[in-house]
DNA sequence: ACAGTAACCTGTTTGC
DNA sequence: TGCAAACAGGTTACTG
């Protein structure tokens, strides 16, 4: 998916363009995504201005004063501004339509989901208990440091651990961890402060230079206006088992954990 | 509370 | 060339 910059970068180039507009209609072709679409949002949403657009993690969030649609692009997802006489094309699940377009999730693999509440979204189940947000103050050496005690996952599955700090999924756990010089296998309990300092700088570099970048595209993100975004140019370790490490030219390393890729340097991380 | 695994989907790439 | 298996940006639900 999408992780955090690509969420974000979507949220930036969706907002100017919805943002206190009106939607005139709500279109579900396909309402069976990672949760069924619920209709009542057809009714609940028309004719609701979007007061504003937000991000949580993952979700995106837009508010009205009615209630709140919770959005998450899943792994293959991504929203679009589309003119009306647009096609649709195949995979196009659901649109806002407003005046002059319609915002479009277009998701191949269906693991996003469209949901409504109506309460705070943060009280949401699926909001309620995730961790800080990896760009905010909030996120420091010392959280991952005490959060990580007796914990024996992983470094890697820690930091992709949602309810830990949102945002961080494969491709950017993978560049942090070379970025800090750190064996993704390391158990977190086991990490050093010191590590946990060279980790979160890390996290946040990456993510800023992936937002400066427009967010990584292998092949199915794009921007609001079907643009990929670049950092994938920039990816050091990510994609390149077999291909010399950039720091000391030994070749890069392959692993499975929890069912995912992490290409590390045997040499350069410990 | 924690750890490990299966499950939800389709499309593309890889291997025989 | 054809077919099957493996793999892909995520995260919840379930089991122990």
């Amino acid at each position: 998916m999408p992780e955090l910059p690509e969420v974000e970068i979507t949220r930036r180039g969706i907002e100017p363009h919805i943002y206190n507009q009106t939607i005139t209609q709500v279109v579900i072709r396909q309402s069976q995504l990672r949760w069924r679409i619920p209709k009542i949002i057809e009714s609940e949403l028309a004719q609701q201005v979007i007061q504003s657009v937000t991000r949580r993690g993952k979700y995106l969030l837009l508010n009205t004063a009615r209630g709140h649609l919770i959005l998450h692009l899943g792994m293959s997802g991504s929203l679009r501004i589309a003119k009306h006489e647009s096609d649709i094309r195949k995979h196009d699940h659901f649109d806002l339509v407003f005046n002059d377009f319609s915002l479009r999730l277009h998701d191949p693999r269906r693991f996003g989901c469209v949901l409504w509440t109506k309460r705070n979204p943060m009280h949401h189940k699926l909001l309620a208990s995730l961790g800080p947000e990896p760009l905010s103050s909030e996120f420091t050496a010392e959280y991952l440091y005490h959060s990580s005690r007796n914990r024996r996952v992983a470094v890697k599955e820690f930091i992709m651990n949602s309810h830990i700090v949102v945002g961080v999924g494969n491709i950017y756990a993978t560049e942090a961890l070379f970025m800090a010089g750190i064996h993704p296998k390391r158990t977190a309990g086991n990490v050093s402060l010191q590590r946990y300092i060279r980790l979160t700088k890390a996290i946040k570099i990456v993510l800023n230079r992936a937002l400066e970048c427009g967010g990584t595209t292998l092949r199915d993100f794009s921007n609001e206006q079907g643009q990929p975004g670049y950092f994938s140019i920039e990816l050091q370790v990510y994609g390149r088992a077999g291909q010399p490490c950039a720091i000391c030219r030994n070749p890069l390393a392959s692993i499975k954990q929890s069912q995912r890729t992490t290409t590390y340097c045997k040499h350069c991380q410990k």
